[in-house]
DNA sequence: CGTCCCCTTGAGCAGAATCAAGCCTAGTGG
DNA sequence: CCACTAGGCTTGATTCTGCTCAAGGGGACG
């Protein structure tokens, strides 16, 4: 992971910093839950590897997954705010992840601003992703939140270099895929069957294979940072 | 704002540290947009009084408004993390803000640790607004999202001392609440008719009364913090 | 071999969008 | 002072996207 641009930029005394208080790496099974809604969250979690998820769950077992969390990500931030977190997080694949101390975050902000202001800026990283989701869901058509969600999950595999020639892994079922997507799950699989019979995308077997990305980035409409200079009416 | 709570935890030393940084106080006309999206932003704004928004627009013309921004919100922090943003911000009523100065923020990380980590609480409590909001617009039915958004409204607005006996003034008009609600307007007017005719809540002259707060309670069916510990499936 | 989970497809329905028209108020200008 | 306009609110009629219910198929695993 340090390999990664994006995750090269510690200086040695920061790495240092950060290992006094990595408390431990652990792993956790697929489907097993690190916290719920309202728990006392124990640490400050880094996912290493494989696949997790935040989510809430409501009264009637109506479930929305907020965000995919992919390696690098950091989880449980509010547990050293000594809040409880609104939502809770599960490992979809088996992970490994890094736990680091709970009191890192008063001294880590005394000692090591630069670390700080990274957190900060991951946050804002982490907002951005929810604004999209946010457009996506409040404006998009089923098909368009489909193509978005799979631009979205593109970007941020590329990134980690896990994307193979517009194929890469999405180890979850359409049921979960639905619950991100806040459609039925059935409908989900109907607008998969259209977008591959228009060979667009594919999606078998845990993996997608994008095989027209201009025709997918058309259908997301994502609204693309040079845009609109419009009144709000 | 000051007095309230929430906002009262500042030292003395704190707060010279803030003046310093203070650049101007400026004031907007209701309408107008502090800055679009992709524009570079040239500093860190705090709102005094009024209301703004955060949104995107798409090409078509749609339009997500993202986030109510009310007073004590802070705005534009990708301004002095070098980054550009990715929504646009628009004044709803007339507002006053106070403009902080561009290189405020390392300086705040090196000199003010506790200021530094009051930021990141201010991210977090943003993100849970946007968690909700997510959750609202993929499960909710246009009933339920109305009911949750009134809340959520009434809440932020409670903690502010801006709320008399269950009423308070809502300055946006159906077509920026449906645009917030990711519904279309007429339905939009629909609902609220009938949350009307239920003697629920009354939304007329920008202001709103909420006549039956527990039943709204019951209608937005948010999850509550203590709830499910379900499995992920 | 049977069960469970997930995917797939069909039929019918309902909630929300769209299209279209009328009303009311405030602001503008003759 | 009144006609005119524009924006926002309200309502009806119609369409369509996405949901619900239901059933069948296939693979993995005990």
């Amino acid at each position: 992971l340090r390999q990664l641009p994006g995750f090269d930029r510690f200086t040695s005394a920061e790495l240092d910093f950060m290992r006094t208080f990595k408390a431990a790496h652990r792993h956790a099974p697929a489907q097993s839950t690190l916290f719920h809604e309202g728990d006392a969250v124990q640490g400050l979690y880094t996912l290493f590897t494989g696949w997790a998820c935040r989510y809430r769950v409501f009264h009637d077992g109506r479930r929305q997954i907020l965000c995919l969390l992919l390696p690098g990500s950091l989880i449980g931030i509010e547990g050293v705010l000594d809040q409880r977190p609104h939502y809770a997080v599960a490992a979809i694949t088996d992970i490994t992840y890094c736990a680091l101390d709970q009191r890192l975050l008063p001294r880590l902000f005394r000692e090591q601003p630069a670390l700080a202001l990274r957190l900060l800026e991951a946050a804002m990283e982490e907002r951005r992703l929810l604004d999209h989701r946010i457009c996506s869901l409040g404006q998009g058509s089923a098909e368009e939140r489909v193509a978005a969600l799979f631009i979205d999950i593109y970007e941020r595999l590329f990134r980690l270099r896990l994307v193979r020639d517009g194929s890469f892994t999405l180890p979850i079922t359409q049921q979960q895929l639905a619950d991100l997507l806040g459609l039925n799950p059935v409908h989900t699989n109907r607008v998969l069957r259209r977008l591959r019979e228009r060979s667009i995308v594919t999606m078998q077997d845990r993996s997608v294979h994008i095989h027209n990305m201009a025709e997918l980035y058309r259908i997301a409409a994502v609204p693309d940072g040079a845009s609109q200079c419009m009144p709000l009416l």
